[in-house]
DNA sequence: TGTACATCAGTGAACGCGCGTTCACTGATGTAC
DNA sequence: TGTACATCAGTGAACGCGCGTTCACTGATGTAC
């Protein structure tokens, strides 16, 4: 058959849509190519026509997932008011929802452990996201110079994704919801010191 | 053949110190049951013997590492000099040996997003025992009654975690050590605040 | 305008491999008598 | 003291399953002439 054309490329932005998904819900080897694609009602071979291997898709999803939580986090920062920015974004990375809904948040908070394990290119790719998003959140806290300020920022990050992903762990949500509490208390004070 | 008393729990210990070893450098479903008992000088048939189940062994391999990381962290305050106990604890959880050798590092940071994935009963048993190290580390940290320095050694450890997860993503050594560094003064600065 | 051929996203059978788990067996030592 | 049998940690072949990947094929549409 043949096909409209952008429709390959649509194909390919709903697989990686979907394993984005799928993996930071239940990990790169938790998700199957086969189920991947039958929920998107497409067959396993298909997928060779989009990626090369899983590994490929694994990094363009986690890419995809961290430019998705940028996304989320800046337009919580917009809709906050003056000199508020900073607690909009540290209260929408450390909500509930985000805590019991891996699959559409932040992968570094779903899936660090596993990327300390891919190939070295893979992990280069993911610092220079990285970066970006680090300068994002710079751009709110308050203090010092430039260097300073990213360097605050990647604490804040870094701490989050741990606490939230500690968080997750614990069984029910009273837990849970005294961690994040205590969680956006601590990063506003540490980012405002 | 018959084996000396105590032969067979000390087989078990074997097992379990195996196998904490490599699910921290490799993850769960990177370390196969083969693979740990042929370094052991065993086969994989005599892996029931000790354990029902993989599953089983990934549960008491992550408390034995945890039990680890504890003691490790209790003896880096025991040589601290009196008032330093804190700052030789963060210290050495955010050492950069630590850093590169996931394998006998911290399980949390090393699985978190793994144990996250678990049946209840295991993550209960984890609330459990992650309880006992919070105990340990609020025992260092200054301010307020029991309930506010565990709320705070809970976003120190968590914290820590999550940026030393971070930091081993990161591809060269003096990334890792900036990223350490910051994050030794941070939270020294936030639990002293 | 019609015909023959090329294209290529998607199909589904098949391959190969790894791995968790099972199971009949081994054989040195302990126990019963 | 000797003999028959029980025990049980460990062995290694085998099973079954899932999964990543390959490949010959399909068939609607585009292109060449």
């Amino acid at each position: 058959m043949r096909y409209p054309a952008g429709h390959k490329q649509q194909t390919r932005e709903r697989i990686v849509n979907a394993a984005a998904r799928r993996f930071r819900s239940r990990g790169s080897e938790g998700a199957a190519i086969g189920d991947l694609m039958r929920d998107l009602r497409l067959t396993h071979g298909g997928f060779y026509r989009h990626f090369a291997s899983k590994e490929d898709l694994f990094a363009e999803a986690f890419e995809h997932s961290l430019h998705e939580v940028r996304r989320r986090l800046a337009s919580a920062v917009e809709r906050a008011p003056a000199g508020g920015e900073l607690k909009a974004l540290i209260d929408a990375y450390l909500d509930i929802e985000h805590c019991g809904d891996a699959a559409r948040g932040c992968p570094v908070a779903a899936l660090a452990s596993e990327m300390a394990r891919r190939p070295r290119p893979a992990r280069l790719a993911f610092q220079r996201i990285l970066g970006h998003h680090i300068k994002l959140i710079a751009k709110y806290v308050p203090g010092g110079d430039d260097d300073e300020r990213e360097r605050k920022a990647m604490m804040l990050f870094s701490g989050m994704a741990g606490t939230l992903a500690l968080a997750r762990l614990m069984t029910d949500d009273q837990r849970r919801r005294r961690m994040l509490e205590a969680a956006k208390k601590f990063y506003l004070n540490a980012a405002r010191r």
